[in-house]
DNA sequence: TGCGATTTAATCGCATACGATATATATCAT
DNA sequence: ATGATATATATCGTATGCGATTAAATCGCA
C-alpha cells in the first residue's frame, strides 16, 4: 500500500472550546428571550440593565458598570434610551457634577415585578441544576476577568 | 412603632440570572480572547469562525451557519474579511450557483495548529470540570433553541 | 417547457461591545 | 488660589448579531 498522504493534523473542534459553549449559548439566551422583550419593547441588554438598576437605588454610571461589566461608552446609550422610554430617570449628582446617578421609576420597577424571564426556566431544562450552573459560570467568567485584570 | 412603608419588594437579583451568568461570562472570553487574537490581527468571532472552518473543508456559508448558530447576514462580512486577511478563499459552487464554498487555506490551518486559546485553559480556573462544564452549557443551548425554535 | 415558489447569499438598518478620545468636573500640590 | 493631574461620563469609529429585504439561481409542477 502506497503511504497515504499525511492526513490534515484535525485541530481541536468546536465542541472542544468553552468559549464556544457560551458563546453560543448566549446567542441562545437572546433569540428565546427575543419575543417577550419584544412585547415590552425591550432589548436583551436593555433589560439586563433594569435588573442591575433594581439591585441598588441611585447608582452611579460607574456602579452600575462594574455589576454589568460594561462601561460608559456602552451604558449611556441604553440608559438614554430607558429614560426616553420612561424606565428610568438621569440626573447630575449635585454634590459632583461629572457623576450620573440613575433611579427606576415605577414603570422599571413594575416591569421587574411581573419577572418575564421568569417563563423561561423550563427552556432551561436544566431544572434544580440551575443554581450550581449560574455559580459555576459567574465563577468561570471571575477567573477570566482576574486573569485578564492581571495583564491590563 | 408607626407601620413601616411597605419595602419596595426586591426583584430577582442579577446574581440569580443564569441569563446574565452567561452574558457576563462572555464578555469575559472576549476579553481574555482579546491580547491573544490582537497579535494574530483576528477578532474573537473570526477565529471563532475559523475554528468551526477547520471542522469540514468546503463548507457552505448555510453549514457553517449550522456550526455556528449564525446567518449570511452575520457571516458574510465576516468571510470577507477571513478572505482579505489570506486566511480562507470563497467560491461559488459551479454545481448551484447560489452556494459560496469557504476552505481553509494553509495560513488559517497553520494559525490553528499553534491552538492560540490553549493557553487560556488554566485562566478559566475549572480544571478537569472544563469538559463537563462545556456540555452542560452546550445542553443549555440545545433546550434553548429548542424552545425558540418551537415558537419561531 | 415555462413560470411561480423556494432557496442561498448578500445588503441594509439598528443595537450592542469596546478601544480611543474628548469634555467637564474635581482634587491636589504648591 | 491656581495650574497640573485625576476622574466620570460621553462621543466616535469598528466589528458583530439580527430582522427585514433584495438578488440570483434552482426547483416544481401544470
Amino acid at each position: 500500500m502506497p503511504p497515504a498522504a499525511p492526513a490534515p493534523a484535525k485541530s481541536r473542534p468546536l465542541s472542544n472550546f468553552l468559549c464556544f459553549a457560551v458563546y453560543s449559548a448566549n446567542l441562545a439566551f437572546g433569540r428565546a428571550y427575543k419575543p417577550i422583550l419584544d412585547e415590552l419593547g425591550l432589548t436583551y441588554t436593555q433589560y439586563i440593565a433594569l435588573v442591575a438598576l433594581a439591585e441598588k437605588d441611585e447608582q452611579t454610571v460607574g456602579e452600575l458598570g462594574e455589576r454589568l461589566f460594561l462601561e460608559s461608552n456602552t451604558l449611556t446609550p441604553i440608559l438614554k434610551k430607558l429614560e426616553s422610554l420612561g424606565f428610568v430617570a438621569r440626573r447630575r449628582d449635585p454634590a459632583d457634577e461629572r457623576v450620573v446617578r440613575i433611579s427606576l421609576l415605577p414603570a422599571g420597577q413594575t416591569l421587574l415585578d411581573k419577572d418575564p424571564g421568569a417563563i423561561l426556566f423550563e427552556a432551561t431544562g436544566m431544572g434544580q441544576e440551575i443554581v450550581p450552573m449560574q455559580q459555576t459560570i459567574a465563577e468561570l467568567r471571575d477567573n477570566l476577568l482576574r486573569h485578564s485584570r492581571g495583564k491590563g
